[in-house]
RNA sequence: GGACUCGUAGCUCAGUUGGCUAGAGCGUCGCAUUGACAUUGCGAAGGCCACAGGUUCAAGUCCUGUCGAGUCCACCA
């Protein structure tokens, strides 16, 4: 042995001699209850961060300790395809090369992307590796794996056919960017700084942000409450504005703010969610005036041949512009006709932005959506009534707060990177279909179903398909394939947490698989608490909506692991932790160790670079009692007893640090049943360090007999090694065998050793 | 605006149902030492447990309020 532990000597050929010996892969045996943990699957084509290790470094605690423990153990290794923020990523490598994707047709842009994901998607897998997960590769998933898309497929199905899957024009949180709808929980809030504009509106005066919208607003609101508008409440008016007069009614609404400018607020139902809501209530006409790149659309407009010819050209001037540079001109025009006020400059408010930091334009778009009321329900009381339970207990009002306040979840993206609903559309049914395609020139096209018939592309619109949008109303069939020649598939994917939610079956093989007859449901669901709505809702819906049972017993949510500054990491301030520099450094047992023993509780943490170091130091230090013991052991003349309790002649020392070892068995399996992490490693290396190596070692080396200490030595290291293991795999396993000619059972490895009885 | 969490040694954090003479790692200071390990050993300094009230035989721990930090949720033009 070396004189130092040598991480770098060993982790790579260990995890290779794990994963050949077949270890990962447990044997299913019905008269024993299995431990599940599905693996929260990483983005496939991201890197591993800090956070991966700490959820790793967890699970493969449960893991190996259960292992040893003799459960048939399974943990199920995956990568999810993280459908939009995959997009977004590989959009942003085909900017650099000055390309965009509207420059693909759907199958090549799709195709592009995949070798794109497949191409990072091994790095990620090594990563896993890396960290030392004991996962059963031979189970592994992949999102986008055929038997995953014919489940998800099928899921859809079945909630139509039960009437929970609707299609509908609604207020989608839309981004004219990435051209895709966001759920509302994708959606961030960023303060900005927006003029504030006072516009005489009629006898009123509003004040707005967005007076572009004024050309499709519909009502004016005001608080019923507020004695100034009384009057008016009700009444029709024409109010002049830049392309002549609108009408509009006024109408109560107490959401209004008497205190906000005037308190009259425009309402623009076609913009704002908020006005949306109010339009339906009232029954106002949507009026959409921003198109789908975020341009203002005039086309209304300009379409009356009796227009006013000064209006006729300011519309002309606004018209494909961007939203904010028309807002520009049409100021100028406010103030020119003498209905801009004042402006307040200094307005901050909030705006609403998608993953990729662009502004949401709020728009009404025919979507694919889900009824959740009922799934809720099951959802919510499978934790209400503790059948889940979630750990740490206080992320439990999280949930419950999140599921009461869920309305319907819009899944579908207009997105090419996911799973594509499998709903059809037949042109000849629906001859209004608005189709985008790309003709073997590369001209791109919108023609409309009808129009694509009538020129007979239909095989070019196929196979030059780009998107291909149906109005509320068009007849679709849902089916696996294809229905018929003259049909063309939804261009829509579903969101990327319609398909993990229904992770843990799939990873198993639901519905008729033995490993989901076994496995299922799942023993602990481990995870940052951060997609706690996001994902584990999902899956709690789907699992008990799919099977009748919930998919798994535990919620364990770890906390963020924070940068050194104490601040979340991101790329943009700078201060992200690559966890393989600390791995090639210090090693992944230390680095795991460190991360663990960083939070006891499930809250959020910075991230413990001492304590890295410290555990790096402890790797060692145990390294040296191997080497230690070795020494002691050749230096008898005769073979090592083997430690037996009954032993005559041990000393008072020896009675304590046995006695203090069945204590430390006792407080790390409590510890672990408990999830806590931190208390159970901390335990042991208090113990190994000042029980073993400071106290009864220093002890030793001065005893008369020899043979017995010695043999009560080995019996506690071995031990020792036995507790540390799921915590540190590799130096455990390294230092096992590096004293095999110690062990009884030479050839066994640590991994798949025997727990320890108390 | 609502909710959650936190405020304990210079730093990063433990302290689970109230019983603590308040702990760990790192850092600091002193001493030691070439055969398991300097990625070492022995020892020391360092804390009105944010602040103010309350409950209790007993409060870092429970309750109320104040101040400070962070995060999440939210349709305020």
């Amino acid at each position: 042995m070396d004189k130092n532990f040598d991480h770098k000597k060993y982790e790579k050929e260990i995890y290779e001699m794990w994963e050949k010996s077949g270890a990962f892969t447990p044997k299913i045996d019905k008269g024993k209850k299995p431990f599940t943990i599905i693996l929260p699957p990483p983005n496939a084509s991201g890197g591993m961060h800090t956070g991966n290790v700490l959820m790793i470094a967890i699970e493969d605690i449960l893991v190996r300790w259960h292992r040893m423990k003799g459960d048939p153990t399974l943990w199920v290794p995956g990568t999810d395809h993280a459908g939009t923020e995959t997009q977004i990523t590989y959009e942003r490598e085909l900017k650099k090369e000055g390309k965009s994707r509207f420059q693909f047709d759907r199958e090549t842009l799709y195709k592009n992307i995949a070798e794109f994901v497949f191409k990072n998607k091994r790095f990620i897998e090594n990563q896993i590796r890396a960290m030392g997960a004991s996962v059963d590769w031979t189970r592994y998933k992949f999102t986008l794996d055929e038997d995953v898309l014919e489940t998800v497929r099928s899921t859809f199905e079945k909630l139509h056919k039960d009437g929970l899957v609707y299609r509908d024009n609604y207020m989608v949180n839309y981004c004219p960017v990435c051209g895709t709808t966001y759920a509302d929980i994708e959606v961030a809030h960023e303060e900005k700084n927006d003029p504030l504009y006072f516009m005489k509106y009629g006898p009123f005066t509003i004040a707005t942000v967005r007076p572009e919208s004024k050309f499709r607003d519909t009502a004016l609101a005001v608080n019923p409450k507020d004695k100034r508008y009384k009057e008016w409440l009700g009444k029709k008016l024409e109010i002049p504005g830049l392309l002549g007069p609108i009408t509009m009614t006024v109408i109560p609404d107490p959401e209004v703010n008497p205190e906000f400018g005037t308190g009259i607020m425009k309402v623009t139902p076609a913009h704002d969610p908020h006005d949306f809501e109010l339009g339906k209530k009232f029954n106002l006409p949507v009026l959409p005036i921003i198109d789908l790149e975020g341009r203002m659309d005039f086309s209304w407009f300009l379409s009356q041949n009796d227009a006013d010819s000064k209006y006729r050209a300011r519309a002309e001037k606004y018209h494909k512009k961007k939203v904010r540079e028309a807002r520009k001109l049409m100021v100028e025009d406010l103030k020119e006709d003498g209905l801009l006020l004042k402006t307040d400059e200094g307005y901050v408010h909030t705006v609403p932005t998608c993953k990729a930091g662009h502004e949401i334009e709020p728009t009404v778009l025919p979507n694919w959506f889900i009824k959740v009321d009922s799934l809720k329900e099951a959802a919510f009381k499978a934790v209400k009534t503790g059948k889940i339970k979630i750990y740490p207990k206080w992320r439990e009002i999280t949930y419950t707060r999140w599921m009461e306040a869920m309305h319907d979840w819009a899944i579908s993206r207009q997105n090419v990177w996911g799973i594509r609903l499998p709903v059809w559309y037949s042109l000849q049914k629906n001859p209004t279909l608005q189709i985008t395609y790309l003709k073997p020139d590369g001209q791109r096209v919108l023609r409309s179903g009808e129009g694509v018939l009538a020129t007979n592309e239909l095989n070019e619109a196929k196979a030059g398909l780009q998107q291909l949008r149906a109005p509320i109303g068009s007849q679709y069939e849902i089916n696996q394939t294809s229905p018929g020649s003259d049909y063309l598939q939804e261009t829509d994917t579903f969101d990327t947490w319609f398909s993990s939610g229904q992770w843990p079956l799939v990873t198993l093989g639901y519905p008729d698989s033995e490993d989901f007859k076994y496995f299922y449901p799942t023993s602990v669901m481990e995870t940052a608490w951060e997609i706690l709505s996001k994902w584990v809702s999902r899956m709690i819906m789907f699992g008990i909506y799919l099977t009748g049972e919930v998919p798994f017993r535990d919620v364990y949510l770890h906390g963020i692991v924070r940068a050194l500054d104490g601040r979340k990491m991101s790329k943009s301030l700078g201060n992200v932790i690559n966890p393989e520099e600390y791995i090639e450094q210090y090693g992944v047992d230390a680095l795991r160790m460190g991360l663990i023993s960083g939070t006891a509780n499930g809250r959020d943490f910075n991230f413990p670079r001492d304590r890295v170091i410290a555990y790096r130091n402890f790797a060692n230090k145990l390294w040296n009692l191997g080497r230690f013991t070795m020494m002691k052991l050749e230096e008898l003349d005769s073979p090592t007893p083997e430690f037996d309790k009954k032993m005559k002649g041990l000393k008072k020392q020896d009675r304590e640090i046995l006695a203090k070892l069945k204590k430390l068995i006792k407080t790390v399996d409590e510890k672990l049943t408990k999830f806590r992490f931190a208390d159970a490693a901390e335990a042991i290396y208090q113990f190994v360090w000042h029980e073993l190596a400071d106290k009864y070692v220093e002890e030793i080396k001065t005893r008369e007999d020899k043979e017995l200490a010695a043999a009560v030595l080995k019996h506690i290291y071995l031990t020792s090694l036995k507790l540390l293991h799921p915590f540190m795999p590799f130096v455990t396993e390294a230092i096992w065998g590096e004293i095999k000619n110690l062990r009884k059972y030479p050839d066994q490895m640590l991994i798949t050793s025997e727990w320890l009885q108390v």
